[in-house]
DNA sequence: TCGCTACGCTACGGTAGCGTAGCGAAGAGC
DNA sequence: GCTCTTCGCTACGCTACCGTAGCGTAGCGA
């Protein structure tokens, strides 16, 4: 939902009442990143908060609304920097998707959002968006060097995106390996020789 | 678990008991299949499959040993043939996973089993050996291509695996895109020649 | 025929969590 | 200072599910 801080007509917000969402939300957060999307309960919400279960209950409706803001104020942008070095911009932004899927919150979030998506129709377009705020970058960035002659045209950018995300996120989901960053580059280079052999 | 029927002592297992446990297994899966590891509730297996609560109780102790039956229930193995061409072997076992990750059950069962293994050590182990059974037999044929030379032995045959099923992995679970042989063979072809370039 | 085993069934006691109602207190805004 | 909003708190009713107890029955094998 949002409070929609935006508007033009009346961005007027009592304090407390945007005190009470921001501990709600970064509990709900915790709890989810703990306990998945199943697992989390406004009873334990409003525990590690120390907000009212009621106060929860007046600014989401349920529990699954709750989630979806959850799941929505976890999703961050990925940076990709553009110089004229294809191969060096996508090792920079896989680094920082190692890094995320090593350390970030939404990264132990994830199996709970696909899950989710996996179960909810309600959820599916979630994860969508979630992801798609981190893949279109590197797909625009991707599909520049496809424009410019840099790689060829022969497999569509969101193909060669999977293939190097992909086993960044095996390796983190899958199998449970480390996502170093020898393995970061061993990928970007395997596949970028791949595709202009 | 299982009803140890290699015993030499004392096979001798009552029908009762056998259909009983089949039909319990087969609910149970299905029900991880469509509501997740969180969402098993044994009152739903026995409803589904039409054996009594009590005796489910007989059989597994608590929630969590069935869950524990139905995930191992649902690993298979991967099959990888072995000529004298790598690329054509990877390129069938990798069609065999896509094959399982648009239809089989365990494909369902996979995004519970990565939540599981993600909050409760109980069940680390159990993706481990539910992915080494595929995973395996496919790293063993890349371990020999690069002991026959037709692979560099620079990337270790773990990570080859890695950058071969990650993508498939990437497009079911995450984007939810389709995994056509059209794109998997431009997955292998590309890392293999990535590989040897 | 007689046990023995496994099963189905009903009925529990107990817990966890949902979402709601109503009241009194605190503090923001005017 | 007054009012109006928001909050905390306690107490609910309700549902779903856990795991258990106890009884009666069906069928197989000696």
């Amino acid at each position: 939902m949002a409070a929609r801080a935006t508007d033009v007509s009346e961005a007027r917000i009592d304090p407390r009442v945007e005190r009470s969402r921001a501990l709600i939300l970064e509990a709900a957060r915790d709890a989810v990143r703990e306990h998945g999307y199943r697992g989390l309960t406004i009873e334990d919400v409003s525990a590690r908060s120390g907000v009212a279960k009621t106060t929860i209950y007046r600014h989401w409706p349920d529990r699954a609304s709750l989630l979806i803001d959850v799941f929505e104020s976890l999703s961050t942008a990925q940076n990709v920097p553009h110089t004229n070095d294809v191969e060096a911009d996508l090792r920079v932004a896989m680094h920082g998707l190692a890094e995320g899927l090593r350390s970030a919150i939404w990264a132990c979030a994830m199996p709970s959002l696909i899950e989710a998506a996996e179960r909810d129709d309600e959820f599916r377009p979630l994860i969508a968006s979630f992801v798609e705020r981190r893949r279109t970058p590197v797909r625009d960035r991707v599909a520049i060097a496809v424009r410019d002659g840099e790689l060829p045209s022969t497999i569509e950018p969101d193909l060669i995106v999977a293939m190097l995300s992909g086993p960044l996120f095996y390796r983190r989901f899958i199998t449970r390996q480390p996502v170093s960053p020898r393995v970061t580059d061993a990928v970007v280079s395997t596949v970028l020789a791949g595709l202009r052999s």
